[in-house]
DNA sequence: ACCTGAACACCGTTCAAGT
DNA sequence: ACCTGAACACCGTTCAAGT
């Protein structure tokens, strides 16, 4: 039987073929994924993911070059929770409300992944391109400019991580404190929102979506 | 000479007046401050901030509860750079603009700070509640209903945020690597962008900005 | 090829002891 | 009141030695 040649850039080794141990890629994010859901992302050590799977700390850097690359596989997995179905049947402005609410969902539970990710290369992902290449579809069936298309995804996303974070804030974030009495205007605002019912955040994200998906379907040059 | 109550709740002594070492709330903030901006956030440790200021680690604790108190004493300082003063001459749509700007350049410059304030309350500084008043009236004076302003500003700084992150990823984190070839709609998009010359952070963050202002105040219920 | 155990080079933070 | 020095309880990662 022949095989082809290893690929010795990067990675120690590929994630192929299971190898005559007990680790290989799968588990190892799998075990970080459940520690991190389980317990939060604080408690996401090596040491952890090692002593939940039977081995020595040491003995998962014969799998992972690095936490950060441990990091990427579970970005990886949390990324299939993310809806981009719709591009290909519904109205643009349908696929996009749908596709960011559940992109926001999966990163408001994996808010410590956002930093690292929104600076990531997606070249490594096959599964994430295929999301782009899913989106930008849904783009050009509507009619845009090409050149349009990637400044208006990227955008979108930087909305939805930020909004992400924003979910994971507390309740009274903006509450005054002792300086309450002196922001008439403000302090005005807030009690109007609050009155309203809803979490600030969801209405933020609510209305901010709205506003930019109406906003960039009615552009000008559009 | 009468003096006020000390206030032991919170940090272990106040910021007022200075003591009667070398040390201050002041010069701690600033020479962290400095290290970050020259050598990086990952060079900012207790131990850099003690050694600066010829101290030992443990001095610092005497003046700052935890490294998250300092971060937040850093926010404050860079958060000075955030230009609200359109908002009491000039049109919304164009404060905004302004304030988004050099917002977000800001925290481009200092985007690990990020996820520390954007969960942060905001009840602690004084500065920044003054910035929320400016923002907010400035929404008064064009007339907004009361419970809609604020799901619209944590609406456009989730956008910042989220943009000043990806104003920090590496040029190329769109390149499909080895998959080139196989993502038609996605590749087409990316170098209909690239022709155009502009950075693709920046021309994603111009788009977006514009789309979500004009999609804020074209609501239909403002 | 894969794992263990020891070690390395750090972190932030605490605390008794000094002045 | 403030600082030092030692210590604590961790991190991620490397590496020689084993199988």
């Amino acid at each position: 039987v022949s095989h082809p040649a290893v690929d010795t850039s990067g990675a120690r080794r590929r994630a192929g073929r299971p190898q005559a141990g007990v680790l290989d890629r799968g588990r190892i994010a799998q075990a970080a994924l459940e520690i991190a859901t389980a317990n939060g992302y604080s408690t996401l050590t090596m040491s952890a993911v090692a002593k939940s799977l039977g081995v020595s700390p040491s003995a998962l850097y014969n799998h992972v070059d690095s936490k950060q690359e441990l990091l990427q596989w579970i970005q990886e997995i949390v990324m299939a929770g993310v809806d981009h179905s719709l591009f290909a049947t519904h109205p643009l402005d349908r696929a996009l409300a749908r596709w960011a609410d559940s992109y926001r969902a999966v990163f408001a539970d994996h808010a410590p992944l956002i930093p690292v990710i929104a600076v990531l290369p997606v070249s490594g992902s096959p599964r994430i391109l295929a999301m782009y290449e899913a989106v930008t579809g849904g783009f050009v069936r509507a009619g845009w400019p090409p050149e349009r298309i990637v400044p208006a995804i990227v955008a979108l996303e930087s909305f939805i991580f930020g909004s992400a974070l924003d979910a994971t804030a507390p309740l009274d974030i903006f509450d005054p404190g002792r300086h309450t009495g002196s922001l008439p205007a403000f302090e005005g605002a807030l009690e109007a929102q609050r009155a309203t019912g809803a979490a600030r955040a969801d209405s933020a994200f609510r209305a901010g979506l709205d506003a930019m998906i109406r906003g960039l379907l009615s552009s000008t040059t559009a």
